[in-house]
DNA sequence: GTTGAGCGTT
């Protein structure tokens, strides 16, 4: 992982040596071709999945928000969170009968802004309703599915 | 269509 250059140049080594003796070795060209291609469909798919470290290998926690005005959509929390930092994401709990809003919701932020957001958007009014802003409890372990 | 303390689903 910490080499997926290597690991594709492994995947195309072996993709040759195999082209070598498919093709009983009559053409070098197609060996350079098999690497080739070998290494243009692997090295992406690779980097894809590994190199992901761009802007999102911060910290993320979750941020509980309740008091929230039944109107209030996930978009405009969204954004107004995204005042305060970078919004992973946006969850708004709703009735699983009904499917209605329950009043509260989960943001995924990064740890330092989340903490600027919790402090800056903690007690305030958002659209005439006080907004009840504090760090999320631990998740329930993952449900046995069968047991 | 309603209500008002709270901590949750792929």
């Amino acid at each position: 992982m910490k080499s997926p250059q290597i690991s594709t140049l492994i995947v195309a080594i072996i993709f040759a040596a195999i082209a070598f003796f498919a093709f009983k070795a009559q053409s070098m060209q197609v060996e350079i071709a098999i690497f080739v291609l070998v290494t243009s469909f692997v090295a992406p798919l690779i980097g894809a999945t590994s190199a992901n470290n761009d802007s999102t290998s911060d910290e993320v926690k979750t941020l509980y928000v309740g008091n929230l005005p039944y109107r209030a959509n996930e978009t405009a929390i969204r954004e107004l969170f995204s005042e305060q930092g970078q919004v992973h994401s946006v969850r708004l709990m709703k009735d699983k009968h009904t499917g209605k809003r329950r009043g509260f919701g989960f943001v995924e932020m990064s740890a330092a802004d989340s903490d600027k957001a919790v402090a800056a958007l903690n007690d305030t009014e958002f659209q005439q309703r006080t907004l009840k802003v504090r760090e999320a409890k631990e998740r329930p372990e993952k449900l046995h599915e069968d047991d």
